[in-house]
DNA sequence: AAAGTAAATGAATCAGTAA
DNA sequence: GTTACTGATTCATTTACTT
């Protein structure tokens, strides 16, 4: 782990190394503006500036440093390059011309999701890495994901055999039944990946701006490297690369032109903070708990469905005096008191005159006080209505059945 | 709805149309390769020829065409170029020359799963639409999305503020409770879009190469068209842009150098086949369909929903003198009349004595006879009486101003 | 007019705290 | 220990306004 202060274009000749095993380069996108970011006690501001007097000033500056890169590869190394949809096609013309047409890999599309104001306009969520090798023999380690769900994965573990029109197809033996053909490990990684952006409360963040998430990095480098190779990030900004390298036992250089990012990222070395994405771990099914058939109920009125609460499964989009109305629905084997006191308890704070409690049941209370405050309307579902309905009719037909007799 | 066999370098000046409200462009990827597939019967083979000389063969080829194009635009209208990872950033500059990098508004990703046995490399899984307005003054229809599950949608509708070093903060009020700030109505679409790749069994197949699903190019048209705007496809092949122009109410041309494209564009244009996405919208759209809601809205009542009828939609398990009574749920833009004579005369030959009608929205009847037979019991659904209480609520707190003042 | 600066915005996520 | 719920934070934003 070493980090070196400088332009990489003068800092890489002077290492004189030429076995890098991956280059991950993170340039300024040509954003036209000034980045800054301070540290949350804003006791150190980080800056850099990402303004260019022309497009082709900015070709030359990255042209320049590519070729640098370039010449530090291992004949097996492997390149990824990371910008965003203002100047991902100048250099994707210097990549193919520096390493050649053929040895581009594949264009890797990082996939997030983000919070802005945009309205006029689709809402920017992606940023674009170019993965390209040295020579054809490269590095590369086979990531295998998950089948999705809708996959036959019966059928796919099934020998196949080519019938008389030379057309595919699943095999049988002579008893007819079906013959598996060894095992599958998985679907390949596919080049869209779909990772969050780092949170802008997560502990990971250091207050550099732009700043990656280590995972981001972690795949990157298990793809093309073994324990124990050498990564370069010319562009080293708060260290990311290097955090990601030494969690996964790889050597790493990096490299910035800024004083303060280079002892930041010299600090991250020294007490790694990497945060464990819950959304990664468990996905997002975890945080469905509002039943949607239940939400089905409030069809034909605006809504809007809250997820992450036990008290409120929705807001109208209507207000009462400006304030949202929360919407409950009785979850199964909930009396309605217990329901509209565990609406009103979350309800509370929000200043919520009015509630309304969607009733699907007739369940007996175990509850203290089982009266129900006036600021919640219980609004009937359909089936309870017919339920009761039933129960009459069927007390109608009984008394009419002994008037008769 | 005209189609126009030629190229569209001759064919568009001769047209002479200045007011295209959307070109589509779905050229030749540069992929080098000859395409040909065949329809499942195989009588006719589909084929286009994707070999270029060299890059700049391919780029000049491009620009001559996305002049006349540009030409064809009218000022409020916008250019999606669809190309994949060979050749977008030829298409990036050329668009950028042609169109201005001012308008320039989105890189859109179109994700898709695709099975694949590649090994040493990641699963190509995207291909990439350029987004182009002619000016400032663009048509935009913004297209809203739910929110993520993750998100806190309690506290994105309160209002804020700022503290007293000017940090934006949320609001709250002198009694210390939070101050709701009218209402949200969800995110708008980010430019990564997942939609299934077409099919390989799928009907609205043709056989034609490299066809788009019309899903793809229905949420183009309607996020940059109105209905009755004109679509312009010049590389339209199997003629998807024709079909879903034509199932949003647009018009459209399309030009292709292919006779074999040409005819298949009339052929599909009778008679579209528009696999399940295109019903699935329109669902969404109508608030899903009556069986859904039926039996969303049923819950906590035994039933047995009924489909292939007009009339009925389930039959509760419960019996009225013997008879099974059949359930209807109103229609969207049925009246309740029309709805309970639908539901009637459907059951009429079913014996039943009592039937059961939820209503889901109040419509003013076209109806000659707008009564309710006293068979009918109509049960209203959580969605209407929230409607019906939200106007009565809005009726009180105007009247307490009234009495105020 | 273009460009540059200041102000407003927005939703996704994890860190805390409370239960 | 867990498991809720609340709140803070951003900003390779976007928009409005001033030079």
């Amino acid at each position: 782990m070493k980090v070196h202060f400088g332009d990489c274009l003068n800092v890489l000749p002077s290492l004189r190394i030429g076995s890098i095993d991956l280059t991950y380069v993170d340039p300024p996108f040509c954003t036209q503006r000034q980045h800054r970011l301070s540290t949350r006690d804003r006791t150190i501001e980080y800056s850099f500036d990402d303004r260019w007097k022309s497009l082709s000033e900015y070709g030359d500056f990255l042209s320049e440093r590519l070729r640098v890169i370039h010449l530090a590869l291992a004949p097996t190394g492997s390149l990824f390059f990371h910008c965003d949809k203002t100047a991902s096609h100048i250099a994707k013309f210097l990549l193919d011309e520096i390493f050649g047409t053929a040895n581009f890999r594949a264009e890797i599309i990082w996939h997030y999701k983000r919070w802005s104001n945009s309205a006029r306009n689709l809402l920017p969520a992606h940023q674009t890495i170019f993965f390209y090798s040295k020579t054809d023999n490269y590095k590369f380690n086979t990531v295998l994901t998950d089948y999705s769900p809708t996959t036959n994965v019966d059928q796919i573990l099934q020998r196949r055999t080519r019938d008389q029109s030379n057309k595919s197809v699943y095999d049988r033996d002579d008893n007819g039944n079906v013959v598996y053909n060894g095992t599958k490990k998985g679907v390949p990684l596919s080049d869209v990946w779909d990772i969050p952006f780092l949170n802008p409360k997560a502990k990971e963040r250091t207050g550099y701006p732009t700043q990656k998430p280590v995972f981001l990095l972690q795949r990157i480098i298990e793809l093309v490297t073994d324990p124990g190779d050498l990564v370069l990030d010319p562009f080293c900004g708060s260290g990311t690369t290097l955090v990601a390298a030494q969690s996964l036992m790889r050597e790493a250089i990096g490299i910035d032109t800024s004083k303060e990012a280079v002892a930041l990222t010299k600090k991250r070395l020294k007490q790694p903070v990497i945060t464990e994405s819950f959304l990664l771990k468990k996905g997002l099914k975890a945080y469905r708990n509002a039943d949607e058939t239940a939400l089905s109920l409030l069809n034909g009125v605006p809504y809007v469905p809250v997820h992450r609460n036990n008290g409120v499964d929705a807001f109208l989009k209507s207000t009462y005096k400006g304030v949202p109305i929360p919407v409950r629905v009785q979850k199964h084997g909930e009396s309605l008191s217990e329901a509209a006191a565990a609406l009103r308890k979350a309800a509370s704070s929000k200043n919520a005159h009015r509630m309304i409690l969607i009733a699907i049941d007739d369940i007996p209370t175990l509850f203290p006080d089982p009266t129900i405050p006036d600021s919640v309307v219980v609004v009937n579902a359909p089936g309870l209505s017919i339920k009761r309905l039933l129960a009459q009719m069927e007390l109608e037909d009984q008394s009419g059945c002994h008037a008769e007799t």
